[in-house]
DNA sequence: GCTTGCCTTGACGCCGACGACAAGGTTTAG
DNA sequence: CTAAACCTTGTCGTCGGCGTCAAGGCAAGC
């Protein structure tokens, strides 16, 4: 499988691919003429990666469960290391998320608040 | 005042300062050697800055805000402009606390699944 | 042979809000 | 006289995950 296949059936593009094995996530054998030859198994790979990525993960919190996967596992999720990863991207997830939730308020008072001097301006106008 | 001490008053960098009048947002009169003078309502008008990206808020998200301020409002969320983009934000806030949520539910059911895993691996590993 | 359509590496662009540095001018205190 | 501590403009760097050329090689059909 050359490179184009490979990011058709990942849904991705061939740069993105060669970005992925610049940083050591995707691994490719070389045919005679210099071509990228990839293996059914670097599909799941990428699809593991893309999955993650859409997420919210970086590169970074992603190659445990890359080496998850290349060492046998059916899931990259199972390793301790991926774990790992997983437990503090929920936690990073709900700070966000508390975070949000203070912004929210925060917004909400200053737009009811806005709204209630907008009634008072409008109600002096009108005398 | 000179933009050192606008800066440290604002809790911010001289940097910063230009950097917002670059963009058009904050206003200097100039002394005879060149030096950017600011009157005090300069320093609300940072905090209020300062304010809204700390919110999340970009720069020109804050325009309305800053023009709102100077149009002689007690407070920059009072003009129409203003409840536009803080009624924009707080949509914008309530989609991405939406997403993370699901995120949130995802990863959760992942490292379920991966602790299960783990127990079963370790069941018949002690078989 | 020529075009088409793959592939290769390399390098710059993007976005946003600045930080950091360069190279210089000014004023003040010692 | 000089050092310190301000100020000025200008430019490059940052972070991440790529997109987008550029310039060229290789394979295949007509």
């Amino acid at each position: 499988m050359l490179i184009g296949e490979l990011a058709e059936r990942a849904g991705t593009s061939p740069r993105t691919l060669r970005y992925y094995e610049a940083h050591g996530l995707v691994r490719a054998q070389r045919s005679a003429n210099g071509y990228r030859i990839y293996d059914e198994a670097e599909l799941r790979v990428v699809r593991e990666i893309r999955a993650l990525l859409d997420v919210g993960f970086g590169l970074d919190d992603v190659r445990p469960f890359v080496a998850c996967l290349r060492a046998g596992n059916s899931s990259g999720d199972v390793c301790p290391d991926s774990v790992v990863v997983l437990r503090r991207k929920i936690a990073e997830v709900d700070a966000v998320i508390d975070r949000l939730g203070a912004v929210r308020h925060q917004l909400h008072g200053q737009l009811t608040h806005a709204i209630a001097h907008r009634e008072k301006t409008c109600l002096r106008s009108r005398k």
